[in-house]
DNA sequence: GCATAATGTAATAATAATTATTACAGTTTA
DNA sequence: TAAACTGTAATAATTATTATTACATTATGC
């Protein structure tokens, strides 16, 4: 799994707590410590869902469009990274029983653990990280 | 996360098959199509976790030691792929409060996770995936 | 004893996936 | 009309994964 996924956690609870005004991707890369192409293209997929809005030009950013307790992770982790648990399996022996059939079988098993995942993921709003990262032992904020 | 895990579901669904005599990872390597040395280090540490025994020299290989459904999926990711799920964040400004908590917070939210997938895969042993591997569509071993 | 067939494992090479960077077009503001 | 942004494609760099090579070790059968 690549790390869109919490890429895009992270530059949405930075919008979360800037929710009176625009963020750059440069400021969101700062504080993420990758990249501003990787935040506007990881953005650029959340707003395609409508989660926030962007505007170009001077002044402009990204901002929260919905209520912070409205998005869950496994939303995100849909828009993200759906199918990432799913294994890569290299060409395997059609002539034996297993290699035959394991693509499937595991296919199958982790399309489950996918959508078990998904349970946990959805007790997980964008407010619920914010409050917990403001149980922060480090602070300050620029 | 690499195929380890995957490999190692493969390889003992494959002994499961052929409880009867040693497989090489030869035999195993070529039903599950990558290089054998993969195999023997995946198998090697299955070894040291008591799931099968091997044997050098000739007429050697690998076979299962506990009953199959004895050992299940969370038991072989344990051991193969503990810590997978961990999201590899960069190092994030630590000057902000996202960036100096984010890491924190994800790894206690995707720990949870890594046990919530444990509650699904402690559902499937090896016994199991044989029997899924065995309605087949496919069939011939070699 | 010795050739052969296997595991065990380290070191290195090749490949694939991820991430960073560059470049530039489009938009908005002042 | 210059400056500050987003949007996105193309490419380069880096990292992770996998394959390969090499060789030591162990067991078997002749």
């Amino acid at each position: 799994m690549n790390s869109d996924f919490t890429l895009a956690i992270h530059s949405l609870t930075f919008l979360a707590l800037q929710s009176d005004r625009m963020s750059t991707s440069d400021a969101i890369s700062e504080s993420a410590g990758v990249h501003p192409v990787r935040i506007r293209k990881v953005l650029s997929l959340l707003k395609k869902h409508g989660f926030i809005k962007s505007k170009e030009g001077t002044g402009g950013g990204f901002i929260f469009t919905l209520d912070l307790s409205e998005v869950n992770l496994w939303d995100i982790y849909m828009i993200t990274s759906e199918g990432a648990l799913q294994p890569k399996c290299p060409d395997s022996n059609e002539k034996c029983i297993v290699g035959a059939n394991m693509k499937r079988v595991l296919f199958a098993i982790f399309l489950g653990a996918e959508e078990h995942l998904g349970e946990y993921l959805k007790n997980y709003t964008i407010k619920e990280v914010v409050d917990l990262v403001n149980q922060d032992q480090n602070s300050g904020c620029d």
